[in-house]
DNA sequence: AGGTATCCTG
DNA sequence: CAGGATACCT
């Protein structure tokens, strides 16, 4: 049903969409959520991606490898509280926002997965900004991560698994020392103490201890167990905290010697790549990506005084690289590394330096990105298996970047949740926010907020089951589940399928509403509202206005149903999600191929002169097949939702008819009539009138003889039935409504003519 | 399971 | 007249 390559369409045009957004990103701390988003989502592009270019160097190895380095060079480091607190108060207030609402995708294409480094095409600024997006994004995650957990009573650290693993964790304990270093999200299976049941429960503890109204008594007793040996865990990891803290500032230092005693013209690139990744940390700059690097080269002292106030845990990430650069440099030339990492500012060598800079740019970028990727990769493993029972548990405790549970558990293409998608989406769920620190951010707009810890929570229903759910809203609504099908243009649909804002934020546009009010006399009737106060037709027209209307209030009404998660927002008509315009556009493409018939005369709605047609048709057929619908409007492209209009306009018809039938069947036997033969119809009876008000209100049409006998015979088997008292069945109508269905006359073959109002009415 | 028809409601 | 529910038919 759903058309792939136009889903494959809207996923790409929704990923060009963020990627612009990534790059339009906006100054630091006010970096809106949409935006956000676009940073984990390319994070875990590349993680994915990368995984095998990376393999030759694993982030593991490098970093265990920095640790021992350093560990053995290093005792400790003066100036690491000031400079540390500084990027790390920096870094809280832009975490929120990172994981507000990153996104990730396994659908990423290779053109866009392709590392910045693995692509020596790639401009400078592109490379700059990826790997920029890369550290904030992880730096956010991470943090995000720790602080979720540290809402939460839980589990132990597992001695020594992971290095990188410590190492954020380290890093991350910095920032909120006072929480104990709960590790159950990452928590490895081979935990030292009472792993299965621990590791299984702590979630659950963290979840219930969010419900006030659920008490934890079977696990108050574990978590006290617990609190002690947390406390430890936590002496222990602020040791070890410190002592990377001091490693960092070291190999910071060294970094900056060597790049300071590089030759600048030719290095600028780099230079400022690296100054400006690290100084994004606390402030974006939009205009790299427009400029090149050159132009920055003022920017160096300012650069260079950035760096004291970094995160300590970038350097991390610049000292994993640099290590690795240096031992890439050992191996063939140690004399030169000796020197660089003496000499600063004591002219290294131009050219050669000039060599070792391109090759320790690309270093640093792969040992970044293979970091990165395992980083990621683990967190995401992690996050991504138990599945959170109900949303209400699931939201406040991890605050984990929101796209990660579709992509990664169902690996369905989140993809048409844009950023814009989820603000919507989530700008009317009430969230409490466990993480004050988050929502007390300056310059953060609070739904902006509150969506960090909403999205995991809504995105559970993941794509797919949006799309079951989907059909079975449809279904549910049955044959009319497609009436609104008919004002959606594929024009405008794939308008808003371009997700010009405006038209993204409301899926539903005014000018999706244009009713194709095509008119089959020839002229057409005119605009899709307003116009109803003055034509002939004016009651025909308002009346189809009024049922496009309805039409949009059940599409509405589709989408708050199958957000399943909101108060409705009050006057918002932009809440539907686009997973709806998706499902409306397979619909579209199931029940009409888009849009063929935009130039020509056959339209995808009924209009009021289709109505019009049918109840003139009425008078000859009342029980018209839907094959016989077809042939008689073949003016309009017919699918599922014309078909079901046409059958249940008829039916219409026919209840009216039979009501009137019965009403003065009644009518007459209490007047006292006694015999059928005195029951007629003639073209001036009452019963005639009411008919003819009713289908032929205009009595424009002059009304076949055969439809007054058929009037009559209905009227006297009516009368007949209820002389007999056979309407106390209540299914006593049946057999009326058989012998009428069998009286059915030719429809004229003029009624086959779009045109034939224009002809009936006229001759 | 889907298409129709009817009933009921708005 | 449309929606929704229900029932029947296939």
């Amino acid at each position: 049903m759903p058309d792939h390559d136009s889903d494959s369409l809207l996923n790409r045009q929704t990923k060009r969409r963020r990627v612009d957004i990534g790059v339009k990103r906006t100054v630091g701390n006010t970096a809106s959520a949409a935006a956000a988003s676009n940073v984990l989502r390319k994070l875990l592009k590349r993680a994915n991606s990368y995984e095998d270019t990376m393999m030759p160097f694993p982030g593991t190895t490098i970093i265990s490898q920095l640790l021992k380095n350093n560990m053995a060079k290093n005792g400790g480091g003066p100036e690491r509280g000031e400079r540390g607190d500084r990027g790390l108060s920096n870094a809280s207030s832009d975490a929120p926002q990172e994981d507000a609402c990153s996104n990730s995708s396994h659908d990423s294409t290779p053109q866009e997965c392709l590392s910045p480094f693995g692509r020596p095409g790639l401009a400078p600024f592109e490379i700059e900004r990826l790997n920029d997006e890369h550290l904030r994004a992880k730096r956010a995650r991470v943090e995000n991560i720790i602080r979720g957990m540290s809402h939460s009573p839980s589990v132990v650290v597992p001695a020594a698994s992971r290095h990188e693993r410590d190492h954020e964790m380290d890093r991350d304990q910095e920032i909120d020392l006072d929480c104990p270093p709960t590790q159950s999200q990452q928590q490895a299976p081979s935990s030292p103490r009472g792993g299965e049941v621990c590791s299984s429960s702590s979630r659950e503890n963290k979840r219930k201890q969010r419900l006030p109204q659920q008490q934890q008594q079977s696990f108050t007793q574990l978590v006290c167990q617990r609190k002690e040996q947390k406390q430890e865990e936590r002496r222990q990891l602020k040791l070890q905290l410190e002592d990377m803290q001091k490693q960092l500032r070291q190999l910071q230092e060294k970094f900056f010697q060597i790049y300071d005693s590089t030759d600048d013209s030719e290095h600028n690139d780099l230079h400022n790549e690296l100054n400006n990744d690290i100084g994004n940390m606390s402030e974006d700059s939009p205009a790299r990506s427009d400029t090149g690097g050159d132009d920055r080269g003022g920017d160096d002292l300012r650069s260079d005084n950035e760096m004291s106030d970094l995160d300590p845990g970038h350097f991390l990430d610049r000292a994993r690289a640099l290590l690795q650069e240096q031992a890439l440099l050992a191996g063939r030339e140690k004399p030169r590394r000796e020197g660089l990492s003496r000499s600063k500012g004591q002219g290294g060598p131009g050219s050669s330096m000039h060599a070792e800079g391109k090759q320790l740019a690309e270093t640093l970028k792969q040992e970044l990105n293979s970091a990165m990727t395992q980083v990621v990769d683990t967190v995401v493993k992690v996050f991504a298996k138990p599945p959170r029972p109900t949303p209400q548990q699931a939201f406040p405790s991890l605050s984990i970047p929101p796209e990660r549970f579709p992509t990664t558990v169902n690996g369905d293409n989140p993809n048409f949740h844009t950023a814009n998608q989820r603000l919507q989406c989530f700008g009317d769920v009430i969230i409490p926010n466990p993480l004050d620190s988050f929502t007390s951010m300056p310059g953060m707009p609070g739904p902006t907020n509150d969506q960090t810890e909403a999205l995991p929570l809504i995105v559970r229903k993941t794509p797919s089951e949006h799309h079951h759910h989907h059909h079975h809203q449809s279904s549910a609504v049955g044959a009319h589940g497609g009436h609104h099908h008919p004002i959606l243009h594929p024009s405008s649909l794939s308008a808003s399928m371009g997700f010009s804002p405006p038209s993204f934020r409301h899926p539903f546009p005014l000018p999706l509403m244009g009713y194709p009010f095509q008119s089959p006399l020839g002229g057409p009737t005119g605009g899709y509202l307003g116009r109803d106060r003055s034509s002939p037709d004016s009651m025909d027209l308002s009346r189809e206005t009024t049922s496009l209307r309805t039409k949009m209030a059940s599409v509405h009404h589709l989408g708050h149903h199958h957000r399943s998660c909101s108060p409705a927002h009050p006057g918002s008509t932009a809440e539907l999600s686009l997973s709806l315009i998706k499902s409306e556009c397979s619909d579209l493409q199931d029940m009409a191929d888009i849009s063929p018939y935009s130039g020509s005369n056959i339209q995808e709605g009924l209009s009021p002169n289709h109505l019009k047609k049918a109840k003139l048709m009425f008078f000859y057929s009342r029980y018209p097949s839907s094959n016989m619908l077809k042939m008689f409007f073949s003016d309009v492209k017919f699918n599922r939702c014309i078909t079901s209009q046409l059958i249940k306009w008829f039916s219409n018809f026919r209840e009216f008819y039979y009501i009137q039938m019965e009403k003065f069947a009644r009518q007459s036997i209490n007047d006292g009539i006694t015999g059928v033969e005195e029951m007629g119809v003639s073209r001036d009876s009452e019963l005639f009138r009411a008919l003819n008000m009713h289908y032929n209100k205009a009595n424009d049409f002059e009304v076949p003889e055969r439809f007054l006998e058929v009037a009559e015979i209905t009227l006297r088997e009516f009368f007949n039935a209820i002389v007999a008292g056979k309407d106390v069945d209540p299914s006593w109508k049946k057999a009326i409504y058989k012998v009428i269905c069998k009286l059915d006359s030719e429809v004229p073959e003029i009624f086959k003519s779009p045109n034939c109002l224009q002809e009936l009415l006229h001759e």
